[in-house]
DNA sequence: TAGATTGTTAATCGATTAACAATC
DNA sequence: TAGATTGTTAATCGATTAACAATC
């Protein structure tokens, strides 16, 4: 199940969307599917799809295919879905609270632990479930259980504070939803950031793009 | 301000993360910045940004650097973040409801003029100030406003069927916030996701990585 | 002026695509 | 067996990095 290959950060970006794709495949009740196949659906070519899977080992058999179970099962294990691993959430406020309502943490191979928010109201109820802390008691919580990672949906001023504290106490990954880029000394800390405001100024450039081409494209009608 | 040079995604993707990073040097005070130290600061070298800003046009002065200011709003204009675009809102749920909240639209040049839902105990009312209607006047909706983007916060079950109806009433940008995977014909239409669970996921993998990588190390203690 | 730094072309590197023998 | 499709190496393509003349 492994070799020992630098694995491009291209790669690791598509495994996610492998293991989506394959889980909805399954759902379909799809048994076996080629690389060509998968790849049209994911507008992807076949060789693409096999020379990532090379990176990782032999999942398939020749002039047969893939069988889905199988290849989402695999993939799941180089994701690390298997492990165990433990997630907290910093800050219970709309976006906090909207996560851990909504998002599958468990079908992620997350357990989410619990919540910690500043404000001492929240403290000691729970949100979807899940017990909320006063943050103050979050080294105190940290000593006692193993976390993999930790979600900040803090305020921005916040982020770096709560990220330091969280990678002294040994978290060793951040899942990172505020709009502040932070960044620690540890090597072996790995932040994940989702930038909406990213996400939709490049949303913006597309269709701005679009735009421009259907306005140029009206002045000079089609020849 | 534009040359007709085919921009790469890798490209897009930057340009907001430029944005942000001016943006934070010009709320820090900084006057000028140079391509080396934008560079060191952003975790990309001085050629690459050069090389970036040379697809839309000149922004620096020789033995100068860039003005942060002027480059920041040069940017934003790239970006289209002047154009006056318009978003709504699809679905008034946990995640739905924290983004109007939390997310500042008009920061990043989008006017929220509303929200849709399906509930009809929630038509009518107001979430953040912006006003929600019933799913069924979505079209009613559009044919009287002009919308550049519908944000897709629906359950995964109402993705594809919410985007078709956004995309035949004329809106050409999605912005995806459902787990599931969405696409259309009409090859004028931009879809932006925010995947989560791809988001986690790649964080798992690099965690898992490193797991392995210090359990090894601890087996085999240094030479 | 001398020093710094850009704009821009050329060189390098890495990722994607193509090809095909192996084999189910 | 013949047909299909993988695993894997080689070729191509594109993105990043290096270099340097132009110039502020």
């Amino acid at each position: 199940m492994k070799r020992n290959m630098k694995v491009s950060t291209a790669v690791i970006r598509r495994l996610p969307r492998y293991y989506r794709h394959l889980s909805e495949l399954q759902e379909a009740g799809t048994v076996r599917i080629s690389s060509s196949a998968l790849g049209k659906s994911m507008g992807l070519t076949a060789s693409q799809i096999r020379q990532d899977l090379f990176c990782f080992g032999e999942f398939g058999q020749q002039g047969y295919g893939y069988k889905v179970d199988s290849l989402k099962e695999e993939i799941g294990e180089i994701l690390g879905i298997s492990r165990g691993h433990t997630v907290i959430v910093l800050g219970t406020g709309n976006l906090g609270r909207a996560i851990i309502h909504n998002f599958r943490f468990s079908a992620n191979g997350f357990q989410l632990l619990a919540a910690f928010d500043v404000n001492p109201q929240v403290a000691g109820t729970r949100v979807g479930g899940v017990p909320v802390w006063h943050t103050d008691r979050l080294e105190e919580f940290l000593a006692a259980h193993p976390v993999s990672v930790g979600m900040l949906t803090v305020p921005i001023a916040a982020a770096q504070e709560m990220g330091d504290r969280l990678v002294n106490a040994g978290v060793k990954g951040i899942w990172n939803f505020t709009n502040r880029e932070i960044s620690f000394d540890q090597k072996d800390v790995v932040v994940e950031s989702v930038h909406f405001s990213d996400s939709l100024l490049a949303l913006s450039y597309m269709i701005s793009q679009r735009e421009d081409r259907s306005r140029r494209e009206g002045e000079e009608p089609q020849l």
